[in-house]
DNA sequence: TCAATATACTTTGTAATTCTATGTATATAG
DNA sequence: CTATATACATAGAATTACAAAGTATATTGA
């Protein structure tokens, strides 16, 4: 199981790297990163939901329920404009503490930093 | 300027990684955080000892103050084995949503997830 | 000489956040 | 016909991070 943090840094950049591949809805994405992540990551819908309407409320989603014959009613989010700026954005950040880490992970002893 | 979120996430790896190059005390690894991040990564003193006292409450450090006429007294830090342990679950655990995010940044549209 | 800045560590309290638990409801599989 | 899967929603308990304030010494430079 991936840590409480991990999970809470990487929530945002997920979802908007999902719904820039198209368009889905709550249930669909948590099964989504169940099955990307081999099963190491795992929402409950209490977790996702209430991020989904955050991202909706700082206008990087937005939502429209769709009614079909086949299913159930479902609310499918599309990622906006400001939505993929801000994914560039999560992007950036993370590479940025990827790469310090990385240099802690490959160092050499007494490296001097 | 990184994110409270990834900033919390990379913590624990960030300080474990710096020990295991060498014993160090507070002030100094907040200076090397901020040189290794290129000024992108800034503790607080307020953030960093305390997550230095609950790494050492779970003997994932220790510490021990060393006085010299040179300079003030310090509380330096060494990891512990159960540090390196902890580190290492730390890494695995980064390069698992590392390797779900790279999947999302490089995807082609449409694929199957 | 003395003021400002850098070094060095500590802790409290609160502000913010998270997510567990609970609720609603329908569809389907066995 | 019931258990499970699908689908969404939210209140509030519980946690937690961290800004802010405190203590103290060393050094720089005006």
């Amino acid at each position: 199981m991936i840590s409480k943090n991990l999970t809470a840094a990487s929530t945002k950049a997920i979802i908007l790297g999902i719904l820039k591949q198209g368009n889905s809805y709550g249930y669909l994405i948590i099964k989504k990163i169940k099955k990307m992540s081999g099963g190491k990551m795992e929402y409950s819908d209490g977790m996702l939901y209430p991020v989904l309407h955050r991202l909706e409320k700082d206008g990087l989603i937005q939502s429209n329920w769709t009614m079909s014959e086949d299913t159930r009613p479902r609310k499918y989010y599309e990622i906006t404009e400001a939505g993929k700026q801000a994914l560039l954005e999560e992007k950036e950040q993370w590479l940025q503490v990827n790469t310090v880490l990385e240099k802690l992970w490959n160092l050499k002893p007494d490296t001097n930093y």
